[in-house]
DNA sequence: ATCAGCAGTTAGGGGAATCTAACTATATAG
DNA sequence: CTATATAGTTAGATTCCCCTAACTGCTGAT
């Protein structure tokens, strides 16, 4: 399976967001959260599609597959990891913490992610 | 001014990189530093030359701007911040950190940084 | 002084992501 | 049950960045 784009990686987290037990996202919610127009995020979801990642029937709410549920539970995990890193070792402020949190999530390696929730965690410790 | 897109940073920093005590930057280093073509790399810098941040007279070198070289300066600071935090605080390494930080240093805030700086700085303190 | 080889340029095309505008479908309020 | 508001879709244009292919300019070895 190729590599999916940055935004595409936004798109299947927005949708694993909003999407709660049972019930799917919808379009005009997903591209509100994004900040792009309801044609744009309509594109995308042929595209996720495509790639089995979601269910996308006309005029319906949109589901992830379980393999797109998987990738975006795995970015929404590196997310946290930033978030917590940031906040709570770095003490940076929320919102740009969160902010800093989505874009790095697409292009930081496990390695380092991995490293982050390690600091983390001995830090509790003590 | 308006915002360089991350790939014209990666330009400027390359050509910043690239270029020593008097001598210019060349398209074909530009090029195979970043793995592009030629053409690509030429058309990179008709965009950065109408921004006013490279001197670029055709068939010869590259040169920086005074405000091309201020930016460049401060995208390859903010890399080598990065890099040190990865590696002498998380302890990544090397290698991965220098990936990491070239994503990075694209799309992070100033804020967390200098809290990086911060904490790399109270850390040689003790 | 020439020319082969390398450096640089130009033209043309394609994919990704965005937008606006205009359309169709659905659902709900009265 | 119908009219209207909201949601979703489609078409077409734009921007950015990349590519290939074919070209032009430069320069150093002979």
């Amino acid at each position: 399976m190729e590599k999916l784009t940055f935004t595409m990686e936004n798109y299947l987290e927005a949708i694993y967001e909003l999407s709660s037990d049972g019930n799917g996202a919808r379009i005009s919610d997903i591209a509100e959260r994004l900040s792009v127009t309801k044609a744009s995020a309509n594109s995308a979801m042929s595209t996720l599609s495509e790639k089995g990642l979601i269910i996308n029937e006309k005029y319906k709410e949109i589901f992830l597959t379980p393999s797109g549920r998987e990738l975006a539970e795995f970015t929404s995990k590196k997310h946290q990891v930033i978030q917590e890193f940031f906040t709570k070792i770095l003490k940076v402020d929320a919102v740009i913490a969160n902010r800093d949190a989505c874009a790095i999530e697409h292009v930081i390696s496990n390695d380092s992610i991995y490293a982050m929730q390690e600091f983390i965690h001995r830090r509790k410790k003590r």
